[in-house]
DNA sequence: TTAAATAGTACCAATCTAGTACTATTACGG
DNA sequence: CCGTAATAGTACTAGATTGGTACTATTTAA
């Protein structure tokens, strides 16, 4: 199944909430966990692995914690799954060219670099302030369906 | 990371088999399994449930076999995957609303839902038509003219 | 009647995930 | 300058999932 790990849902929803304050205000892990209901220790590791990503700046020491390292309009839903799951890759080829054992006879490699691709634009597309502010207006390409209804070419 | 499984792996690679030949024309589990380079019984798995999923037609007894139930052109990437993995849910709140214990506070059940119907947008325009005939250049296709509305999910 | 094929189900080992625990380091503040 | 509160880093465990196998039943061409 394609679902997101928990520790990308949490840091989603952890960024989120840094999102929704002013650009540079600082949360600790005790703060957030508790203001979203989330497990504590999964909170701190998942703050830990966003701050050595780069998406938050971390402030140790007594009153510490952590803010938003850019403006959530700076930052990408699919950066932060890059953070903590590593580059998208939705098949072995298009991860580590060479390595799968079938490459030599499989020949949708193209295939799936374009897929793959075409869900990277789509991820990179949608920023954190879009998750914080939802416009009617999608601001994905080819808009929401409501009816379950696709036009397929 | 959102890879895509095994089985659904060896499950596009097999349709793409029977899609490059003649549309009616049958294969047994032994002959895709060797002419691809995968495991025998893995494929039997794989082929078991696109038939019951009803991607393919199987064909009992001695000279049995499946064939596709429809022409590649008619069959996308995001059934594929559904058959075989289950409906695209990239969040609990997706797949079962109301089912998620953080719904309540969370306030992104919106926005992942959008981010879904986006991903299945794209994985619904590309079909098995399209995998092996690799057209240079066109990214995920929607610009043609041909079929109506499918049902997508 | 036999052999070759799919249908269905149950099983196992290995990997991955979610969550926890513990130690080290940093820095505020009295 | 010391105690406390915070992050950094790492290692560990139980449980779920995945990849792969095995076995029996059913169907059908020859």
């Amino acid at each position: 199944m394609i679902r997101m790990s928990k520790e990308t849902d949490y840091g989603i929803i952890l960024l989120a909430h840094f999102s929704r304050h002013r650009k540079g205000r600082m949360h600790n892990a005790r703060e957030v966990a508790s203001n979203n209901g989330l497990p504590l220790p999964m909170v701190r590791k998942v703050l830990k692995t966003l701050a050595r990503e780069g998406l938050l700046v971390s402030h140790r020491g007594a009153k510490g914690g952590y803010s938003l390292m850019r403006r959530g309009k700076k930052i990408s839903v699919a950066e932060i799954i890059r953070a903590l799951e590593g580059p998208l890759a939705m098949t072995e080829c298009v991860e580590a060219p060479g390595e799968c054992r079938l490459e030599a006879t499989c020949q949708l490699k193209t295939a799936w670099q374009r897929i793959n691709d075409t869900v990277l634009q789509t991820l990179s597309r949608m920023t954190l302030s879009d998750l914080t502010d939802p416009t009617p207006d999608s601001p994905i390409p080819f808009g929401g369906s409501d009816t379950g209804l696709v036009r397929i070419q």
